[in-house]
DNA sequence: CTGAAAGCGCTTACAG
DNA sequence: CTGAAAGCGCTTACAG
């Protein structure tokens, strides 16, 4: 029941007032159950002042019908999305765009974290399931690719930051590749060659289903190779403690790099923190970059140079294909958003 | 039915396969649902052969109950969590911290967001509300007072960052008066006198009834006119944007301030954007300082003076609060942490 | 200790 | 167009 109304029972005590229900209204509006659920659902087969009475007595009564309830035989108008992380910045920025994109709908999300490992992912993603959502949106999900094509199979599915050509479900996902090109390109511009990259390890994800970050890899080691250069990987985590590890490596070594590309933004402060306290000067003395283009990164203080991959417009996209396919669109898409390069301070030379 | 068992249906179709049910665990054991279901519950009166043979077939079957229905009748086991926005970064911290609370029980939080809109905050409350949770942590809250009183008469509700003592529901708060305070007597100790802050309107809440950002005025205030200091207030909103936007109107003034204490520390962001492009130099010229030590403040390229409220300790409070109501108690706890400074670069300055 | 029956609040065929 | 009945997957009294 709405707790607008007010609740006379006795101080203390839970109420036990019960919810309004469809009974409820069916009741006071002298109709059946069935035929208010037809008015809530917009259902064909009834009459103008049937429609009319109903909708009179549920905007009465204040009734909303219950979620819950409707998911166990129709639709919920739920949406599930996991995230590995509520405080690293990128993934609750997807989440940002998938809730915008939801406003306009019936539909409303709802956010769990599933962290990193394999096993943890895999309940966060069933407790989803468990919950009678209509669709999945999974961000960057280190399980098997067997297992998300069942998935796919059950439960509409949206999947980001996650390559590759999957047949039951949707994709959103960078160019991973050309946007490390893209770093590697500019580092090269500004002069540098001993460039290193702190990534993640592939969680034993290989061929073409690999995530986001196992990609930029590639795309790295492709460029740097095609320039005849040495490639440099450390892979810790992304998040800030996992750049400064990285970083703390990197620096020990006898042929230091210049240029420290961390895989994500997050991990690219960590890197800064271990420059500046290593006493050296960004960019001078080594440059730093990133990629995911957060909010903080723009900041003038911070001026990270990195890649946009727009992750508001992922979490849009990603919200819309996930409502194709829970109207009925079985054909898998992949939808590349294309990385663009943010020039700043941390990389270019005042002169 | 887990996505884990593989799916022979026909390639392109969504599968029709059902999921597996208490009632496919009773036959294949051979007892009644009923007897399933107190094993599930681990509830009294069932035999140890009965609870062996249950537990082995639920293995076999790979068995998860359907939290939806199991929340028709009795606990869905899971917490509904309403934060202000997932792109800020205080409010999913203490969604992570709520998170890492839950994980040693079998509740699983779910995170919806609820924007600074009371009325579609409202709306999100009470999706989460008709998704069948078993409670609720609310954060940042612009809803009427009555209304939050009602709603924990039905439902255990913790509300977290909004003052007062509520008789329904439980409080977990930071002291921001005293927090206000601190900051005030750090710039004081800097040598400033012209002290200015950003916060966000009232909303409407008065009285004890108010929400963080409001007692950090009232703090501010009390500190500023106990030194005969006049107080300068802008309210924008808590982002990046209010932020810049606040620091604009200020560094116009005549008057203009020589510190800026922002109310969030994602608003002194923007400060710092701000005094930047204006060609000051902080701390010499303009000290900056936030509240709540998100991550990113302690970065070293960032620098930021901030008060630790400890966000995650708040989210793992307010979990604990919350399924001790869930429990059954009724009486409300009003949980108060004691903010720290945080002393850094952006209001030390260098000799 | 064990299980058949009713019910949570809806929707879905299916009669009328 | 309208509504009675069955059922979604569980739990809760209540018999035996």
């Amino acid at each position: 029941m709405t707790p607008s109304t007010p609740n006379n029972g006795p101080t203390g005590d839970r109420a036990q007032r019960r919810r309004t229900t469809i009974h409820d209204v069916a009741l006071s509006a002298g109709v059946s159950a069935s035929a208010v659920s037809k008015v809530i659902r917009s259902a064909a087969g009834v009459s103008p002042q049937m429609r009319e009475r109903v909708t009179q007595t549920i905007a009465d009564l204040n009734y909303r019908p219950h979620a819950g309830a409707r998911g166990m035989r129709g639709t919920s108008f739920t949406v599930g999305v996991m995230v590995t992380d509520f405080s690293s910045p990128f993934h609750p920025e997807v989440a940002e765009g998938i809730s915008n994109q939801l406003d306009q709908t019936p539909f409303q999300e709802i956010v769990v974290r599933g962290g990193v490992d394999p096993s943890r992912q895999r309940r966060s993603i069933e407790a989803l399931f468990d919950r009678q959502v209509d669709g999945l949106i999974v961000i960057a999900p280190w399980t098997p690719q067997e297992w998300l094509e069942d998935l796919g199979r059950e439960i509409p599915t949206v999947v980001v930051a996650r390559h590759g050509a999957p047949r039951h479900f949707d994709t959103v996902v960078s160019d991973d590749n050309l946007g490390a090109r893209l770093m590697v390109d500019h580092l090269v511009s500004q002069g540098h060659t001993r460039i290193a990259l702190t990534s993640q390890p592939s969680g034993g994800l290989r061929g073409q289903y690999v995530l986001s970050h196992t990609e930029r890899e590639r795309g790295y080691e492709e460029a740097m190779r095609a320039r005849s250069l040495q490639p440099q990987i450390v892979r810790t985590t992304y998040s800030e403690e996992g750049g400064y590890r990285a970083a703390r490596d990197l620096l020990d070594r006898s042929n230091r790099p210049t240029a420290i590309f961390a895989g994500a933004d997050i991990a690219a402060l960590g890197v800064l923190r271990a420059v500046e306290e290593a006493g050296l000067r960004v960019p001078d003395e080594v440059a730093v970059a990133g990629y995911d283009d957060i909010a903080v990164a723009g900041i003038s203080r911070v001026g990270l140079t990195t890649i946009d991959q727009s992750a508001r417009e992922t979490g849009e996209t990603s919200a819309r294909l996930l409502l194709e396919r829970i109207e009925g669109r079985v054909d898998p898409v992949r939808y590349v958003m294309r990385p663009q390069l943010r020039e700043r301070a941390t990389t270019i030379k005042q002169r």
